[in-house]
DNA sequence: AGTGCGGCCTGTCCGC
DNA sequence: TGCGGACAGGCCGCAC
């Protein structure tokens, strides 16, 4: 599943093989995803160069001289360059076919993914307007965590994991952080510390951090634009370990639902 | 306004 | 073996 350092790690790997290409057509074989595909893709991409690539939140942005393409993994998204002369399978819902004879694939079983066209700047489209600061936002503190806080009575992990408050922290790496800071998914934001909070903070750059060194977390459906696996997941130490000992103290790792969310924490731990 | 939850999907796994 | 059902999850949009 996708989270902000698979978005980040396809991003970067699909990179060398899209920038300063120009696009030769679009084929379009299912439009029903999370948003329908807009109709005349090809008509509108056909001919216009891709000038970056580049991430917000967990999407994957494609820049040209008119326009922006937004692609969104949903959860069991993937892009994949390939040569535009392979054969497509099931799922490969879309090809942006480029003049290098290269196409980017993206395919996506569940369909939880969208990709969308944004005339003017993404920033101003209706699902990035309210978007919350990048994690890796160097404007971004503990403060500004704490004082958006004060007051909600939803959970921490339901805190951190609202796209409002802060993107990119998803379901793994949420568990994840809240181990490392020693906070208990369950608690109520409002009653996080300033210092719980620096923790926190601390915690989700370092994990998503890693994760991205690592190539990302393979769980299920992910894998890198090269098809070979991130090796994240080794280096889990709550998530999907129920009963499991803690790496910290040996106690048994728990599971629970929080906001119709699997939830894993260290009860000894995480206070 | 904040909170909770339904719904979109399919592959995988489990029990009968 | 085959089948139904539960589950996984990002995140929008609705209802309270």
């Amino acid at each position: 599943m996708p989270e902000l350092p698979e978005v980040e790690t396809t991003a970067q790997g699909v990179r060398p093989y899209v920038e300063g290409r120009m696009i030769r057509r679009v084929i379009v074989r299912e439009r029903r995803l999370r948003w329908p595909v807009p109709r005349g893709l090809t008509r509108i991409l056909s001919g216009l160069k891709i000038l970056s690539v580049s991430r917000r939140a967990k999407y994957i942005l494609l820049d040209t001289e008119k326009g922006v393409l937004m692609i969104h993994l949903g959860m069991s998204g993937r892009l994949r360059v390939v040569p535009a002369s392979t054969p497509p399978e099931k799922h490969d819902h879309l090809d942006i076919v480029l003049s290098s004879g290269k196409c980017l694939r993206f395919h996506d079983p569940r369909r939880f993914g969208s990709v969308l066209w944004v005339k003017g700047l993404p920033d101003e489209h209706p699902l990035l307007a309210s978007l919350g600061p990048e994690p890796f936002d160097p404007a971004l503190d503990a403060s500004y965590l704490f004082d958006l806080s004060r007051g909600r009575t939803l959970t921490i992990k339901q805190f951190i994991m609202d796209g409002k408050v802060i993107v990119g922290v998803g379901n793994i790496y949420a568990s994840e952080a809240l181990f490392r800071a020693g906070i208990r998914p369950g608690r109520a934001a409002g009653r996080v510390t300033r210092k719980g909070f620096a923790d926190l903070l601390k915690a989700i750059r370092e994990v998503l951090g890693e994760a991205i060194e690592a190539g990302g977390t393979t769980l299920r459906d992910y894998s890198r634009v090269t098809g070979e696996p991130g090796y994240f997941e080794q280096s889990l130490n709550v998530y999907e370990r129920e009963g499991l000992a803690c790496v910290n103290c040996g106690v048994s790792i728990q599971r629970k639902i929080i906001g119709q969310r699997a939830s894993y924490y260290c009860p000894q731990c995480q206070a």
